[in-house]
DNA sequence: ACTTGATTCAAACATGCGTTTGAAACGGTG
DNA sequence: CACCGTTTCAAACGCATGTTTGAATCAAGT
């Protein structure tokens, strides 16, 4: 019977060779790419380099290890990519169009999409109890976010109910690439894939079917919607 | 050793007492639910109320039952839940809405949606073997079908590379639902889901979404985009 | 140098898994 | 009924897993 948990909340000497943050490092790319019942704790500890001991030392069993693991790769991920900030008097359309971008850089990765984004997917498609916390640490301020620049675009002509309503229609487009990304990729030919579905270009897609959508910008058929006699609409647009 | 797969292909005698059957749906839920490593062969044969050596005697192993299972449910999903089918003439609007709200209905399903789609959505998230038939037979025909409904409502304006984005655009917003439904219950407001998430709001709500985006209906904010002053610019720059 | 507590380690343990086995039960057919 | 191929069954096997154990090693403190 050892005395475990000691230095539970200390900043670690090194940090670096702390065999904790190794266990927790670990544990997660296994945990994100094998799922918890097909990840195994030897497997974990071997690649941490530590005893097969070690996990049941440190964090007790298995699921405490998943749950510790799940929020450190959220607060890794979180200092990774900072939501991004603008200079008061920033246009709407400029934020929607930084948000999303930032939005589908952290979903999509420069490259491959880090472990972290896959373990908090996992628990996003199949909530566990570090499900709450991700929410409402990660997700709900990036929402609120999205939510307060739409009502910026809306200029107060949509309801908080229906502001979030859109919210979800434009995260749901990011989301499709991240969740069904191989599915995705055998729908679209592969050579449209690299024209077309970059990282760039899907925000660039993204934000003008959005703005399209709540007006603020040409639809993308070039072509406008005739309004019933509303008002006198110039509607020439470049 | 028996002669294990003699009536594979046969349509058995009475197809409900038949124990493949009894096997492939008590395996799809369990898979459904479960997913593959934490469902258990036991658990499964418990449920078909046949013995644990069963399994092994129809299917060879628990990797063969599962692909087994995929199909199974695919094909039964196919035939409860027929695409909507259009007279002629009838304006591309109408044909989006039912499109939209035929997919949200097996989606989400009338209450509870069945475990034949969790099972899939399984297979869209994380690919194993089962998937490349799944979306050749089941996932691409629908993608198309929408495909051509937004070609109908571009009216030639949209490449065929662009109408796919858009396509993925639609499915994404209604998929968001599906795969992430738990999360979405805690970004909204329980009252509110009720009020104006049910499938027949979702599909209004994405319906009019994606025609405003296309200028092919009022946008949801009630006015018109007019052009702007032109600073940085949201649309994309080559 | 000795003690003390924290940490690491190799080895073993207990359990649940997928799978196999060999015999019993079944159902037509002569 | 005896025969025989098919299907069912209870029991067991082999194995990998999560977990525990108790001794060895380490790091300070005095």
């Amino acid at each position: 019977m050892a005395t475990a948990d000691a230095h539970k909340q200390l900043p670690a000497a090194s940090e670096a060779d702390d065999p904790r943050v190794r266990i927790l490092s670990a544990a997660g790319q296994e945990f994100a790419e094998k799922g918890y019942e097909a990840a195994t704790v030897r497997d974990i500890c071997t690649a941490a380099g530590v005893n097969g001991a070690a996990v049941n030392y440190y964090f007790g069993d298995k699921q405490r290890l998943y749950i510790e693991s799940v929020k450190h790769a959220h607060r890794e991920r979180v200092r990774q990519v900072p939501p991004p900030d603008w200079l008061p008097g920033t246009p709407p359309e400029t934020k929607l169009r930084d948000f999303v971008g930032n939005m589908i850089e952290r979903m999509l990765g420069f490259d491959q999409p880090p472990w972290q984004v896959r373990l908090m997917l996992r628990e996003i498609l199949h909530p566990t109890d570090a499900c709450r916390e991700l929410v409402e640490d990660y997700i709900r301020p990036h929402f609120t976010m999205l939510v307060d620049i739409l009502d910026e675009l809306a200029a107060g002509s949509l309801s908080a109910a229906e502001l979030r309503r859109v919210g979800l229609s434009v995260v749901g487009q990011c989301f499709l690439y991240r969740a069904a990304g191989d599915v995705v990729g055998m729908l679209i030919p592969a050579a449209e894939i690299d024209r077309l579905h970059t990282p760039e270009q899907l925000a660039d897609h993204v934000t003008a079917f959005s703005l399209g959508a709540l007006g603020r910008a040409a639809p993308l058929t070039g072509h406008q919607f005739r309004i019933p006699a509303r008002r006198n609409s110039p509607s020439g647009q470049a």
